[in-house]
DNA sequence: ACGATTATTGCGTTCTT
DNA sequence: AAGAAAACAATAATCGT
């Protein structure tokens, strides 16, 4: 992150000394060139494929670039960010949908032409307008979201990439136009989740929702939204992806891990886990390892850890027991 | 603690207007 | 096409051993 950091630092000088309306453009350029450094992934080195959007890696789904340069640079939106972070709280980001002012041009309210100086006049006024507004909307949605989704991933103890991954995903909302009848905090929310689903990491809706304090619905219905737009190459949960940190939870011996991890696996290729709680079919597996070792764990202790009940766990000990080791 | 039985919840489908 | 409802599957709760 620092090094992101210096580089925006210099395109905001190099910015500064331009003439004004290359602003944008020469910031896209900037993160252009140092966000997509080479055709491969940075994150699974797989194959990354540009279309009019964004680039985006084939394999894992990671949004390396947009394309589009209607969106704020990033330099302003982290000044803002930073502003927003010791300023009063956000309160004026819906107040002024289709009432902007619209300076037209060619000929004045009666219909005459305009000419010479006053139309020059009108169009540096309409371009410094429109500029205003861009900064007080758009790059101010942007600077909560995005602000919020660093707030979330660092909450949710999300590695760097994934974080970066969850902003990328929010910045792509904001170009589709995804915001409209959705909250800004609903929208974060689900980018990071979906962040997550695309990592394989076991985060569920409810623990991101829980920490974005946002109901659960608004988060699902902007995940979908977001799955639908942008077709998330995110794979079904699946039991193997919470063995992991239900394992260390339970201070488990690499032993009885492995063999709770092929039982998942092998539940999975059965098809089995289709449409059960993931945590609780993982919970089962590490109490059916447990139990070919000698009774390692008891069901309450490893279904409290998972987050579901004896019962669930029980349930899916049976299935385990009908796939015949 | 575990197993069996009943209750509840969530969700995709289907039927209706 | 949008909403309501009957239906199903999974999870939770409760009781008995």
């Amino acid at each position: 992150m620092v090094e992101g950091l210096a580089v925006l630092e210099s395109s905001r000088n190099t910015v500064r000394t331009m003439a004004t309306r290359d602003i944008y453009e020469s910031g896209f350029d900037e993160d252009v060139r140092t966000e997509s450094s080479a055709n491969q992934c940075p994150e699974c080195d797989g194959r990354v494929t540009t279309n009019v959007v964004e680039t985006v890696c084939e394999d894992c789904g990671l949004v390396i670039n947009e394309q589009r340069i209607d969106h704020g640079p990033e330099w302003r939106a982290y000044d803002d960010e930073e502003c927003e972070r010791t300023g009063a709280p956000f309160t004026a980001a819906r107040h002024d949908r289709g009432l902007s002012t619209e300076i037209g041009r060619g000929t004045d309210a009666k219909g005459n032409e305009i000419s010479g100086k006053k139309r020059r006049r009108l169009a540096r006024m309409r371009r410094e307008q429109t500029r205003g507004r861009w900064r007080s909307k758009a790059e101010r949605n942007l600077a909560h979201g995005l602000g919020e989704v660093r707030r979330l991933a660092s909450a949710l103890v999300l590695s760097d990439s994934v974080r970066d991954q969850a902003c990328q995903l929010f910045r792509s909302a904001q170009n589709e136009d995804l915001f409209r009848g959705r909250s800004i905090e609903g929208i974060a929310a689900a980018s990071v989740y979906g962040a997550c689903r695309c990592n394989g990491l076991s985060r569920l809706v409810d623990d991101v929702s829980e920490m974005a304090r946002v109901a659960e619905s608004r988060v699902t219905n902007a995940y979908k939204t977001l799955n639908e737009e942008f077709g998330l190459p995110a794979e079904p949960v699946s039991p193997s992806m919470f063995m992991p940190p239900l394992a260390s939870d339970l201070g488990c011996p690499d032993e009885i891990r492995q063999r709770a991890r092929t039982l998942a696996e092998l539940a999975e290729e059965r098809g089995v886990t289709t449409g059960v709680h993931p945590a609780g079919f993982a919970a089962a597996c590490l109490y059916k390892a447990g139990e070919e070792q000698g009774k390692w764990v008891t069901q309450s202790t490893v279904a409290e850890t998972g987050n579901v009940t004896p019962t669930t766990v029980r349930t899916h000990h049976e299935t385990l027991e009908e796939l015949a080791v």
